[in-house]
DNA sequence: TCTATTGCTTGAGATGCTCAAGCAACGCCG
DNA sequence: CGGCGTTGCTTGAGCATCTCAAGCAATAGA
């Protein structure tokens, strides 16, 4: 990989294109669930599933909303079978929210659907897509850097 | 700055973190919407209109939604006086929305009042945060790589 | 047990969103 | 010039999303 030269950013500079990167995101993303049928809001519920069940209160803390806003989303994915409602074997208030096969393949078809991303991704190369990885992660996800071999 | 050690993440892994990633960007984002009194749509129009005005057209594109939408967003901000109609000069049928100055602070207070974001920022170092932002530009934003020294 | 808390749902009211329809301004072409 | 299709925005209908307040069931703690 070659040495780069970059000049530093500020921290606003820094908001600011983590805000035009969302926004373009959340286009192309809303766009790929629109061609699923699905709304932007129901779309993000299955992707937070994807990686794990999640109580009814998990979600709303996750998508920072309310609960009650929760129980419409999941009753309209639970309508077309992409979700199901498990009562949680702890605890009986506890509604699980799992994805059915469907709603897997679902999430699936959305991400790969999301040409704009895909195709600006495609124009990195793998050290580039390493390190995109690991700075979003420990960012967004408050992962560690990888192991230093300084 | 350290050498490091990466495993190549697959498209996949990284199309997740990308979800992930702007996931929890956007609960960040609209609580400190809901902080100013917005909604995230609100915000999120006042965000794009920082960088330069838009006509109404360009924000639908923009956020990638139906132009019908934009009118009643941006007549709730106007009422608000965040925003103002300008019909362009060149094309009566236009109208340019222009950040006021209220709205301007109000974009740059969300911003500011985006701790977790700003905190996980701050864990990065300043070749970290170069790196970051070169890259979510060639991502998202469609800019070429920095400078090459190799 | 008695009580406070927690998890979820319901209903009301505002906003967001899409679609179809409509008006005004523009552009082109005869 | 005059006609005519296109474009930019708005309006209205209909449903989804979202917040808040209220309510019920189950849990946890005294």
């Amino acid at each position: 990989m070659a040495e780069t030269i970059r000049t530093i950013p500020t921290k606003a500079q820094l908001m600011e294109r983590l805000a035009d990167s969302f926004s373009g995101y959340y286009g192309d993303f809303s766009l790929a669930a629109a061609d699923a049928g699905l709304s932007a809001s129901q779309a993000k519920t299955l992707g937070v599933l994807r990686t794990a069940p999640a109580s009814m209160r998990a979600l709303a803390t996750t998508l920072a909303c309310d609960a009650s806003n929760i129980t419409g989303i999941v009753d309209r994915l639970e309508k077309r079978e992409l979700v199901r409602r498990e009562v949680s074997p702890t605890d009986r208030r506890v509604k699980n929210v799992v994805l059915t096969t469907a709603g897997e393949e679902t999430v699936d078809a959305i991400r790969a659907r999301m040409h704009t991303t895909h195709a600006a991704l495609d124009a990195l190369d793998d050290a580039d897509r390493a390190v995109l990885h690991d700075l979003l992660g420990r960012v967004f996800c408050g992962a560690r850097g990888p192991r230093s071999a300084t």
